[in-house]
DNA sequence: AAACCTTAAGTAAACGTTTTCAACTAGGTG
DNA sequence: CACCTAGTTGAAAACGTTTACTTAAGGTTT
């Protein structure tokens, strides 16, 4: 057990009160140059570091947030949790990462933590579309800055800080009915996700628009993973009647269904386009490279915490919706249909 | 501003002194049945939850670690660092994420960050052989548990757990040379990084006991990452004189190296065999499947946070050095030799 | 020369807990 | 019946800061 050394030490070793050593610490208040002076040299000799749990005690500020995500692991959070976090660090915050798996029981067992832990803020980026801890905590703490990141929340007011979705869904597949496809399928994530809805909506608004038919056979939730892509995608396609082309409604899906074509025996983009969603790092990745609709996540994550960096510090709350439009990114898994048929 | 509730007001509803209401709440000391109720019942009524920075504060203990990695957007470290945000939950503490980037300027100052807030313990996962600010950190803070998570670095005495690197280097150029191949290339990451020359080790080691030569211009290093291992693939696979199989260091190399081989028109397995390390997510989506040598993240996070926690319960520090043997995964990007030659 | 700023520095309270110490009860012991 | 002890509670100090309040010196204004 070192000693750890305090204000007062330094205090003592300045000839000065602590009150003083306080003040020229953050330089508030009157201080004279001889005293700054001593004080600084003490502070040097004795390597002195604040205690910031003391600060957080007296200040009710702990420069930290915590960041809520379904899993670290899914590489689009991975994404988005290292533009956070370096946004974070540049405005002097840390992150408390946690993962929920999107259990609203894992993720109200954090909240309690984070609450009592006086963090400064919330960044939640969780796909439930319907999530009650989030009201429950603007309830007990409606001071408490929170933004919500790539997904609305139902009957709450907050800021928020989305990619157009819906524009989204619309472009890609639009792109897929430009290049001549008729019978296209949809792969979404969880239908209780404000993403795979919009997308959806987007998906259909686009069909509609050019007059092709929905067929419903061609549409299937599961979740934004791998493995649903792939038994999804292995479903639909194994059918004769099965689409061309495949909207997955993000790029693990795609990669799912690079998969299964890969079984099927299917050539991409041959004889299946296929169009993710993020940009993430899968879609460079797989051969062939994966056409995709771009999410800003760096853009998106940073935005999140400057948002809420001004609510702390300027104490300012517009509740602001802010939309970044997603962008189409073409590689080579969607071409022109062959009419073969 | 809502008032929080503090103990004060428990003790004040339960007709009770705060020093009774905090020997109930963390029943320490005689309580009577009696007042326990009374207290139990004040503090659901005003819903009190206990402040940890005001426990911090006497205790010392803020329930945290603090996680220092490269960066979190890298697949592997996402993996790793969803084990030890798990394994940490489960023992009731959080995790503060550092990205450093491998620069120890950066580095230092989220360890000065980290310190004054009072974080029970640090987490090392930086590939840095040669790391001074853990050495100052040991020197500055003896007493604080210290965990180093997948490399050695020099001249310090840590509690470390390991991926049995040379073993890892060792059975994958082993693998290549069962399969007949004679002429393998090395491609690892940065060359001051405890991983990269343990596996170099391996592989060197597996050729000489093997009797064949090894070729300098065959072994390059560079960085972690994709495009090193494409920049590098492309180098070692364009001359005339090149392997018929490669060892990457990671599996990311591994992915460039798929790259580098798709542009040079070369198909693996049939014209290059390729063999990754870590069995990380990228193993399963590339085409074909990358045979590669696992790491077994997640039992190495889960320990790792074991003994952090250990060390702070039970306060025995032993410095262990924990080495987990690493496997073969056979999947489809190395095959026999043809003879064409 | 009295009254009043301005600058400077110290005293002490405050933040919300835990913990030491003292005090008081009731029952048991000699 | 005096004394001890185990059980129960409260008062107050402590953790390491910030800050409101006080005091004091010196200069300026009347």
């Amino acid at each position: 057990m070192e000693k750890t050394v305090t204000i007062k030490d330094v205090a003592r070793k300045a000839n000065v009160s602590i009150s003083t050593v306080s003040r020229v610490l953050n330089n508030s208040g009157y201080t004279s140059a001889s005293v700054k002076e001593k004080v600084n040299k003490a502070v040097d000799e004795l390597k002195f570091q604040k205690n910031m749990v003391a600060t957080a005690m007296i200040k009710k500020q702990t420069s930290t947030f915590g960041l809520i995500i379904p899993d670290i692991k899914n590489i689009f959070y991975g994404e988005l949790t290292r533009a956070i976090e370096d946004k974070a660090h540049q405005h002097g915050f840390n992150v408390i990462l946690c993962n929920t798996d999107n259990n609203l029981e894992k993720e109200k067992e954090y909240l309690n933590f984070l609450l009592r832990k006086g963090i400064d803020g919330i960044i939640f980026s969780t796909p439930e579309i319907n999530d009650r801890n989030i009201r429950e905590v603007m309830k007990s703490r409606p001071d408490l800055p929170m933004v919500i990141l790539g997904s609305k929340v139902q009957n709450v007011r907050l800021d928020e800080v989305l990619v157009d979705n819906f524009d989204g869904g619309y472009t890609a597949t639009e792109h897929l009915i430009d290049l001549g496809h008729e019978k296209i399928g949809y792969i979404g994530g969880q239908q209780d996700s404000y993403a795979t809805v919009e997308r959806l909506k987007g998906f259909k608004a686009a069909l509609e628009e050019r007059g092709l038919p929905l067929d419903k056979k061609h549409v299937k939730l599961d979740e934004f993973k791998i493995h649903s892509g792939y038994e999804k995608g292995k479903e639909m396609l194994a059918k004769k009647d099965r689409p061309t082309a495949i909207f997955a409604g993000n790029d693990a899906i795609a990669v799912g269904v690079y998969k299964a074509a890969r079984e099927l025996e299917m050539k991409i983009p041959e004889d299946l386009s296929v169009i993710g969603f993020d940009d993430s790092q899968f879609a460079e990745i797989v051969d062939p490279g994966l056409t995709t609709i771009r999410t800003p996540i760096a853009e998106m994550g940073e935005k999140t915490v400057e948002l809420a960096v001004q609510i702390i510090k300027e104490n300012k709350n517009f509740k602001e919706s802010i939309m970044f439009p997603p962008t189409l990114i073409e590689r080579a898994s969607t071409a022109s249909i062959k009419k073969v048929h």
